[in-house]
Order: C-alpha cells, then sequence, then structure tokens
DNA sequence: CCAATAGTGTCTGTGAGACAGTATCCG
DNA sequence: CGGATACTGTCTCACAGACACTATTGG
C-alpha cells in the first residue's frame, strides 16, 4: 500500500493553438494514428520528457507541430487534467498550454506521421478524444478573457495590422460585432496596445488604413469589458 | 533512450489557504518535519494517489490540515509547477490549489506530525521551502484578481458578515483603502452578490449594522476594478 | 451631549455606446 | 461621380470617486 502514497505517472503535455482564419476561430488538431482514439481528432501534444521544464515541453510541441518558434509566440499555461480514467493507457495527467499563432499559411510542418490541420473551433468541439473538449472550451475561455484585459489580440495579427484587422480578431473571438468607430478611439487612446508605423495599406476598395505594430504594453488599463458575459453553448 | 519518451514522475498537490485575521492576509504553512528543507516553513501538500482525481487529493489535504470540509470551502486549481531541479528528491511536478478560508478559530487540528500555523503572508513571502514563494506570489495574484471580478470575498467572511466586514477583506487582500460609503452602495446594488438577513450586529461603539449572508451570483457585473495595477513586489 | 459606525443623497469626471459627418482611396 | 472603408466629433447615459448629511447605537 505504500503504492497510494507514491503514486507514479506519466506526464503529457497538450497544445491548444488558436487563430483566426477565414474569418472563424480555428484552432490546430491532428488525427490520431495510433492506439487510443485512432483515427479521431485531438489536441497536439506529448510526454514531458527527463530535464524538461513544463514549458519547455510546450515549446518543443509546438515546434514539432507547427514549426513555429514557441518562444516568440505567445504560450501560457492553461490548466491541469488528471482524472483517473482520462486516458485509456493507463495513468496520464496533463497539462493544458494555451498558444496564439497569427494566420499561417501552411500549420502542417510538422515531422509527425499524423496529419496537423486547422479546423473551426464550432466543428471540432464536441468531436475530440480524452477530456480535449473539456481543455478546448477551457482554453477559448481563456482567450476570450484575455481579450478584455490584455493586448493579446495583436498577437492573433501578423507583425503589422491596421485597427480594422485587431477589430476582426475581437468580433471573431468573442463572436460580436463591434463599432468600428469607437473601437478605433478606444484602442488608438490605450497607451501601449498599438504604435504607428507610418505606412499605411490600400485595401480593394475604400480610403486607405494606417498599419501598426503591437505596442509595449501587455496589460489593458482600463479593460475592453464584453457587454454580455458570454451565454452561448 | 525510451526513458527521454515515457518519464515516470511523481505528482504532488499543494495548498495555498488564505484567510484574513487580525487585519492580515494570511496563509496556513507547516513546518517541515523530515529530509529536504527540514524546519523550514512550507505550503501543505502531499503526492496524488491512485484513483484519485487532482480535485480529491486537494480536498483530502485540506481537511488532513484543517479539518475542513473543501467541498464546501472556495477550492480551485491554481497552476502548475515543473521545474526540473524544483524537489530534490527527484522529479517532483505540483498542481497548487488555491483555498480561501473564514477566520478559523484553530487552524492545525491535523492529524500529520507536522505544526500548522497561520502565518501573515507578508511575514513569510521569501521564506519558503522548495518553489514555494512562486506558488504563494501567484496565490496572492489569484485571490487579488477573484476579489475583481467574482464574489470570492464572501468565503473570507463567516456565513452572517456586515457590509464592514466585507470591506475589510477588500482592503486587507487589496492593501488599500476604501471608502466606506461608496463601496457599501456599490455591494448592495450588485444583484446576487449579497442577501440581507433582516438580522443585526450591534459592535462595540456605532450604530448597528445589517447582516448579509451570501448571494447567489458568482462573477460580478461590472467588476469592482483596482485603481492600481498592483505593483508590488 | 459626544464618539463612532452605518447608511443616503448629490455632484463631477470619465468612459462606453450611438451616430452624424468628414477623409481618402478605387473604378 | 458613387461605393466603400477609415477616421473624427458630439451627444447621452452609467458608473466611480469625493464628500456633505442623516441615522442609530453606547457612554
Amino acid at each position: 500500500m505504500t503504492d497510494r502514497e507514491h503514486l507514479w505517472l506519466r506526464l503529457a503535455v497538450d497544445l491548444v493553438i488558436l487563430t483566426v482564419r477565414d474569418g472563424q476561430l480555428q484552432v490546430l488538431v491532428i488525427e490520431r494514428a495510433n492506439d487510443p482514439y485512432q483515427g479521431r481528432m485531438a489536441l497536439p501534444g506529448g510526454f514531458l520528457r527527463a530535464g524538461e521544464d513544463l514549458r519547455q515541453a510546450a515549446e518543443r510541441e509546438l515546434v514539432e507541430e507547427t514549426s513555429l518558434d514557441g518562444a516568440v509566440l505567445h504560450l501560457e499555461q492553461l490548466a491541469t487534467y488528471g482524472a483517473p480514467d482520462r486516458d485509456p493507457r493507463g495513468r496520464v495527467v496533463s497539462v493544458a498550454y494555451l498558444a496564439i499563432a497569427p494566420d499561417l499559411p501552411i500549420p502542417t510542418a510538422g515531422s509527425d506521421a499524423s496529419r496537423a490541420c486547422w479546423a473551426p473551433v464550432e466543428d471540432v468541439r464536441d468531436d475530440l478524444a480524452f477530456d480535449h473538449n473539456q481543455i478546448l472550451r477551457d482554453a477559448v475561455e481563456r482567450a476570450r478573457t484575455r481579450l478584455e484585459f490584455t493586448t493579446l489580440a495583436t498577437v492573433f495579427c501578423g507583425p503589422t495590422f491596421t485597427v480594422g484587422d485587431l477589430r476582426h480578431v475581437y468580433e471573431v473571438v468573442w463572436d460580436v460585432t463591434l463599432d468600428p468607430r469607437n473601437f478605433s478611439r478606444k484602442v488608438v487612446q490605450t497607451p501601449g496596445f498599438i504604435e504607428p508605423t507610418g505606412t499605411r495599406r490600400i485595401p480593394p476598395t475604400g480610403r486607405p488604413a494606417a498599419l501598426y505594430r503591437r505596442g509595449s504594453a501587455e496589460a489593458l488599463h482600463p479593460p475592453i469589458l464584453r457587454a454580455s458575459p458570454g451565454t452561448d453553448g
């Protein structure tokens, strides 16, 4: 019964990589090639290795799956999931990380045999393996909250972007429509949120928009609060 | 080298139990009786057991250390700490939980040989074993944020409390002074925050104050935002 | 009466939301 | 010129903070 006091287990690190593509919030998923849940969609992840920090493991998985530099991207710990029966192979506790990426040209330059692809969150939110549906739900809610209180929305965009691009991120992630004029005033007035680059982008139609880059601020004071506290299933 | 792919480790669950006592934010700490960091202060915790969920383990530790029912108290997962060298005994990853308790008469009715006691956060914030200083910092910051956006402050109080008691919680946790009149209006007007019991409490001096119990709401709309974004080390 | 705490009413500045109006591109 | 998008100005309402004032106890 010393086993009760000293349970040995394996620790997995799973990734929820979110982006905004084609006007939708999308998540990077893989199709499982092996044993449990074979053929099912799942979040990318892997086991923690010796000598590795949790964040290091998350960054390593991120590179393996998307060829993205985890040290540059936004990457934050989400939560840890440890229900005894969450993995049929045995006791596996999973630390989930939330990553935010701009719209990448091709997601899967990975080396793994498993195919990786972007999928709209709405399309896969109930079809993932393990307890990944719950993890994805928690990740989306975290991202929505981060948009309220931090400058995270700029990470969804590329290195330079217009105020309209930034507004588009908010509208897609929150699933709302925002007044472009009020949003512009709000964002420009918030110190450290965005910095003008001096250049402009000429759209197919309409007046050219000023291009910005992300500012130095991390937190938003005051925050951009959502009107309704998100009551969508 | 299969060891690199399948690292086995032990998972600990550590608790940050906060309360407001004697006008200070205090945390429950134990004095370590055994091997690493013997005699040093540390957060209470223990290893995950077979068949146990993470939250179950946290509730079990909570009962062992404080004889409090973890199912009733506020208990939320804080974060997971997994630096390779965080525990001299070997690879141990720790899932930290944040618990909020009202001012208890005696903290240590626990069975463990280790002595448990309340200590002001300020007094122990740099003297804890392992990486518990960092965990404590994160926990306090989480609690401060929770007070802004949830009705968590009522959990610091007993089953019934006055508006002044509730204000006292905010003032101690945030380390600020609040206008009693504005605070009262704000709290009473927020639907679901507090419910009148119809009874009153007679203080040593002054007008009797109405007693309330916690309301049904969990989230605060709108939130009670701190003025300054906490720049204390 | 005074001291002390509880609670109400009022003013003011700030910011969000609504929306008219102006600016600048393409065709 | 019209169509479309970017951006500015103005109004209104709600709320946070400051603070005068009233209410209710004990001594």
